[in-house]
RNA sequence: GGGAGCAUAGCUCAGCUGGUUUAGAGCAUCUGCCUUACAAGCAGAGGGUCAUAGGUUCGAAUCCUAUUGCUCCCACCA
């Protein structure tokens, strides 16, 4: 037999992998077992795997895996989102590239580019996730664009129109110039912008000419002042009383406006003094619905000032800012500037600083749909994991405003709305419907009259469905209309595994359309991982390069190794701060299972040796560990504290397993090993190999297979999980004790310098109970135990205790009387405090009365326990200070 | 500005309904070992006023209050 010393994942990873695809292991159908099903988040599809989406991944992995183990039927549904904005604005960059620019050229060939794109890009990340071992249901792969996934979105968007629920109008929106739409509330990000604030001086107008008199207004933005519609005061303000019926004019063109009072202005901000700007405010825009002031709105869509400015036209809002600043200057408009610091949105997807402006977009009804998506979980029929998350969850809820659904877009599902040529709309899902829809309005219509509208929908329009459609896409989600197999079965589905950044965005959501179209939620449990950064802290990001690459990673230290790394630092809701040296760990842990498997391999069987007495304590005892265990792993699992059950499966398998009972149970150099002991090994072996299945798949299954003859098509990951059985806490504590004799015998061997290999006697002081002798004999390399009534004259050797045993190594002219006698007075010293503590604690009268029995008897325990070692070191410390 | 959460060993975290001797892991550190599965290993050791100050209680890392420091979410103060 050739088994190498170091196990390699390379060798083993994609063969494995290969074979599970082969024997279509991960697919799953309909049957009659109970249903577990995870859909994953969808990865945006031009996308390349981060850390991120390993650690989510893994996570999703581990628990479907572990469901199939438990005999369910388990599916794990992939696929990926077509991410409009994101992929738009990378497809764009790439026309860029070849000199094309996207206003040149038609819908219709963009939108051929861009599935070309997605045709050459799209699914890298899904190829990446096979890597990782992922055992998605890979025939089940669907695309947020697929046809008929498109074909559920328009459904569901004439479903909501035509329930009254989507409309249109003119909102103050959020606007991206860079990539030319707007964005929804939440895909802004306010972030702490070093500015200045100017304060200029506005001139007051008297019958039309520009006085001498001016007030003084302070403003982020002076190449707004353009469009200004009126300034604004508070009516409580007495300095500004005079300004009442009064008009001002606007430095630089002056235009004059009016001056407005309105309660929203603070009087001790600033000057007191606002310049109201509808369009590109929102709060000036309420201001100037209250009092009916003009909108004029002066940024185009990409952002530069237009003609209506009448000055600086052309110049991007940011150039004109500057230029503008040096104007009022020059022209004496400036009574001074400050740095400021205020919160400024940016996109989520372009980092360009969003334009309040004013559109005409589509909104989607929020308010019903929220407080059903909060009463779902407030109900507890979805738990939210970790559960400080729920608060998060019930603030969103509870301040909802309606949904921004259209983007200015062409990668996306089209608005399904067809405008007339007199403006009128009709919403229907395709354009022959539409046409019969528009005839009802005017007979003499002809397809071409009816113009689509040109927008978009939101990528979370889409995502939203995800649960649903993945099984059903043809009817999304109206089950009773249109019984789907598929999703009869796996919905709702179980686990949902995301990042909390979209609770809102994308978990609620889907909360709300899963309630409305098939009056179910669409997942029992949401787990919420953390985000990725690293040893720092700091986020991961591109420009810092502070991103391993996770194939890289996953070549380094096996698919394995990374799984566990991640594993071991992710509890639920922490961030896990990523250090290579975790998954090195992980790495290493796969060597250490592996020469355990290269151990037990080795051995030689025969049917004349018999089971040593050590080898039965060490099978009994084992057999009792793993039952104890498991029952801890199930209780973690069904806590969802992941990374303590696998710390816990280390621990069982690096040191009760290697470290204590394959040292116990291994046969002396050239000698055979008999049956019985090596096939509850190989039994024991088999089981953990089980447990440790859903978090390292590869090398579990490598070994499984090579632990016997296994016919085709046979794998670990279809075995049932080891149930746990019964234990006794009696024989695991006789053990224990064992052990612990055995680290006072090794740790004396240390500091004495006596090694491994010099067999020692070992006393023990009687009555005594250890039931485990055959493992101190071994592990401690003792040649005999002898028990006495005393060895209280014996000077020549050390003592150490276990519980209330006392034992005493004979260790010759090996010991040094001095060191014992400062040890043992130590020891004393520490256990007289420990003492008067408990004693302390027993003569309180309240204690005794209020304190239940159980914890009183304990403290007696403690004392009569202190008190027989004290006496013992005592008897110990006479005995040697003698001479 | 509002809300939530966190603070335990050098680092990352457990510690569940207050009570199991002196608060646990893993990593890192230090010491000794190439012992016939594994140096990606083995054996051993050190390391903590449980953020601070009060309070409740027979008893507090755990419950309450305040303070300090950090993190996240939400929010339009020009």
């Amino acid at each position: 037999m050739d088994i190498p010393a170091k196990y390699d994942p390379s060798v083993t990873e994609d063969k494995w992998y290969a074979y599970w695809l082969e024997n279509n292991f991960f697919h799953s159908e309909p049957n009659e077992k109970e249903p577990y099903s995870i859909v994953i988040p969808p990865p945006n599809v031009t996308g390349v795997l981060h850390m991120g989406h390993m650690l989510n991944n893994t996570i999703q992995d581990v628990l479907v895996r572990r469901a199939r183990m438990m005999g369910k039927n388990a599916c794990w549904v992939p696929g990926t989102d077509h991410a409009s904005i994101a992929t738009e604005a990378k497809v764009v960059a790439k026309l860029k590239e070849r000199g094309i620019e996207k206003t040149s050229i038609t819908r219709e060939q963009f939108l051929d580019e861009a599935w070309k794109w997605k045709e050459e890009h799209g699914g890298i990340i899904l190829e990446q996730l096979k890597k990782l071992g992922a055992s998605c249901d890979w025939d089940r792969t669907r695309f947020t664009m697929d046809e008929d996934m498109s074909r559920a979105v328009i459904d569901v968007f004439v479903y909501f129109y035509k329930k009254g629920l989507i409309y249109r109008g003119v909102r103050m929106v959020n606007w991206d110039p860079q990539g030319h739409t707007a964005v929804s509330d939440e895909e802004v990000i306010h972030r702490e912008t070093k500015s200045k604030l100017y304060y200029l001086k506005y001139f007051m107008s008297e019958n039309g000419v520009k006085s001498d008199k001016y007030i003084i207004i302070a403003t982020t933005r002076p190449e707004t002042i353009m469009a200004d519609a009126a300034v604004c005061v508070n009516p409580d303000d007495e300095r500004y009383r005079y300004l009442r019926g009064k008009h001002i004019q606007i430095p630089l063109i002056d235009r004059e406006i009016p001056v407005i009072e309105d309660s929203y202005v603070t009087m001790d901000f600033g000057t007191g003094c606002l310049k109201v700007t509808p369009a590109h405010d929102e709060n000036d825009y309420a201001i100037g619905l209250r009092h009916n002031l003009p909108v004029m709105d002066i940024i185009d869509d990409n952002g530069k000032l237009n003609e209506k400015a009448r000055i600086l036209v052309g110049e991007d809002r940011f150039v004109a800012r500057k230029k503008i600043v040096k104007m009022l200057e020059e022209q004496g408009y400036m009574e001074k500037e400050e740095d400021y610091l205020s919160q400024v949105g940016y996109s989520e997807r372009t980092n360009a600083v969003i334009e309040p402006r004013l559109s005409m977009q589509w909104f989607l009804k929020m308010d019903e749909m929220a407080k059903r998506a909060l009463d779902c979980v407030e109900s507890g029929d979805i738990k939210i994991i970790p559960d400080k998350y729920t608060n998060t969850y019930r603030h969103w809820m509870e301040t909802v405003r309606d949904w921004c659904i259209s983007r200015q877009l062409w990668w996306g599902q089209r608005i399904p709305a067809y405008y007339l040529p007199d403006g009128k709309f009709v919403v229907e899902a395709d354009a022959e419907s539409a046409l019969a829809a528009a005839r009802k309005i005017d007979s003499s219509l002809k397809k071409e009259d009816l113009k689509q509208d040109p927008d978009v929908l939101d990528t979370w329009f889409s995502s939203w469905l995800w649960p649903m459609s993945v099984f059903d896409p043809s009817k999304p989600g109206f089950p009773e209309k249109s019984p789907n197999a598929d999703l009869q079965y796996y919905y709702p589905t179980n686990d949902l595994v995301t990042a909390p950044e979209i609770l809102f965005f994308w978990v609620a959501r889907m909360v709300m359309a899963g309630t409305e179209f098939t009056g179910k939620i669409p997942f029992r449990n949401v787990y919420l991982t953390g985000i990725v950064r690293d040893k720092l802290g700091r986020k991961m990001s591109k420009s810092l390069g502070n991103s391993p690459d996770p194939i890289k990673l996953m070549g380094k230290y096996g698919a394995d190794g990374v799984r566990m790394g991640m594993l071991l630092c992710s509890s639920a809701g922490n961030d896990i701060l990523f250090d290579e040296s975790q998954v090195e760990q992980g790495r290493n842990f796969s060597n250490k299972i592996w020469n355990a498997f290269r151990l037990v391999k080795s051995w030689e069987i025969s049917a004349e040796a018999v089971q040593s007495v050590s080898q039965k304590t060490a099978v009994v005892w084992f057999g009792n560990l793993l039952n104890r265990t498991i029952e801890e792993i199930n209780d973690d699992f069904s806590k969802y504290r992941l990374s303590e059950s696998l710390m816990t499966v280390y621990r069982l398998f690096r040191d009760d397993f290697c470290g204590w009972y394959l040292e116990l149970v291994k046969p002396e150099y050239g000698e055979k090993m008999d049956i019985s002991t090596f096939s509850s090994t190989t039994d024991f072996l088999d089981k953990l190999l089980k447990i440790l299945h859903p978090y390292m798949p590869f090398i579990t299954e490598e070994i499984w297979q090579n632990m016997e003859k296994r016919s085709k098509g046979e794998t670990i990951m279809l075995q049932r999980m080891p149930e746990a059985g019964s234990y006794s806490e009696k024989i695991l504590n006789s053990f224990d004790a064992a052990e612990q004799v055995v680290n006072n015998i090794r740790n004396i061997r240390q500091s004495k310098g006596i090694a491994m290999k010099k067999p020692l006697e070992l006393f023990v002081k009687k009555p005594y109970g250890t039931e485990a002798d055959s493992v101190i004999i071994k592990l401690g390399n003792i040649s005999g135990i002898k028990q006495y009534d005393s060895f209280d004259n014996n000077i020549d050797g050390v003592g150490f205790m276990v519980g209330t045993t006392s034992f005493f190594l004979p260790l010759g002219n090996l010991i040094n009387i001095d060191e014992e006698i400062v040890k043992i007075r130590s020891d004393i010293e520490y256990l007289q405090k420990f003492l008067k503590g408990v004693e302390n604690k027993l003569s309180n009268r309240k204690f005794i009365e209020k304190a239940p029995e159980k914890v009183v008897e304990l403290e007696r325990k403690k004392k009569s326990d202190a008190e027989t070692k004290l006496k013992n070191l005592n008897n110990r410390l006479c005995v040697l200070s003698k001479d």
